[in-house]
DNA sequence: CGTATAGATCTACAGTGTAGAGCCATGACC
DNA sequence: GGTCATGGCTCTACACTGTAGATCTATACG
């Protein structure tokens, strides 16, 4: 019975999004699934066997839900749609995130995902030989970016920028300085998300031009 | 003597280095002090505050070993020496990259980096109102790159290519058919870091120019 | 000298992942 | 029908983890 292993994955997915990824101990999951912790090992081998079978039922999900990323909307609109596709799972599974920068795009469904953007830097007018590394380019980006939400590097930090400035000589940070208007106020992460996505819709064109 | 706390840190930080993050367990740390592990307690607090003591003690490093960076040289050799600084770190230290996305920019020198980007970009021309969100632009896609390397996902794939498309529905990978040539050679990576840098350096040349 | 104090220690607890041995029901074969 | 193997499950055990709590000790100060 392969429907065991789906169980397991239900399991731990569920106490992974509502206890987060210290939540997903081996003893964890297998109470929840009603067995004893060694039953779960001839289903996934590992517990990085089950984390990594975790993300690819995640992917897996995106992949099968998103008929508008592959659909024939104007590269930018698909672009956008998988950056934003990416964001929002990591709103809602911020475990997953770092899991992501730990393997390669390996499984089916990332596989996917990655040809999607490819179609989508081609129909951009981005040259072939240049398609790999401009995906992993915003690939790496949009990564990087909800690692960050999710893992609180955007977080408020616990210095202020007055705190900060107290702490250094005098005039040492001439760069906040100049910009301590703008550093004050609270950021609204949703526009700033979508100004660096159509800076980098940008970096594409550019790209295109010049190829 | 707060002697003790710097003796503690060099210990980790070693641990780190020969070892990895997983090494590091105050068990392993104290021993290598030669003091039994609640000992370190009254030093650290905590092992996030041990995790967080050691990272400031590498941007400290860099901010203190960096002068190039902030020199009066061109805003885009500055730019880059940062991205290049930065891959060097975690070149030595990857275990550095994953705690670099759990913690906003807090402690003196990490505000430090920060200043330095801003200064770049005010000086590039780009807008005060823009820099705070540029500056995360840029960080934001170096930490991905950096965290990438470190915890491979741009190593091989267990599956190649010619295996990635036997394991799908003919045809399902267009894109990846159109890239396929350039899909096989091994990667460049130090050039492809170098591509993506001058790109971002494009990026910012038409936000101030827009601006 | 006596005493406060801060650092080091020892013990203990509730966890963790998983190796190894044994149990037991199912199905295959003579 | 009887025998046997196999594969999933259980139980026990081991070597770890971080750290709370109580105790001991050596130093500094009134």
């Amino acid at each position: 019975m392969t429907g065991k292993r789906e169980e397991i994955l239900d399991a731990a997915l569920a106490l992974a999004d509502e206890r987060g990824l210290a939540g997903v101990s081996m003893r964890a999951v297998a109470q929840a699934v009603g067995v004893t912790p060694m039953a779960l090992y001839p289903h996934v081998r590992d517990k990085a066997g089950l984390l990594d079978a975790m993300l690819g039922r995640l992917l897996s999900t995106v992949t099968q839900a998103s008929p508008e990323m592959a659909g024939a909307a104007d590269w930018r609109t698909r672009l956008r749609a998988f950056a934003d596709t990416a964001r929002g799972l990591s709103a809602g599974h911020p475990w997953a995130t770092t899991l992501l920068f730990s393997r390669p795009a390996v499984t089916p469904d990332a596989v996917l995902l990655v040809d999607l953007l490819y179609r989508a830097l081609l129909d951009a007018g981005v040259p072939p030989a240049q398609v790999p590394r401009v995906e992993r380019l915003v690939s790496t980006y949009v990564l990087g970016w909800i690692a960050s939400e999710a893992g609180g590097r955007f977080g408020p930090g616990t210095l202020d920028p007055r705190g900060r400035r107290g702490r250094l000589p005098e005039g040492g940070l001439p760069g906040h300085a100049r910009v301590a208007a703008w550093l004050d106020p609270p950021v609204d992460w949703d526009a700033e998300f979508a100004a660096d996505l159509d800076d980098l819709v940008r970096l594409v064109e550019s790209v295109a031009a010049r190829g």
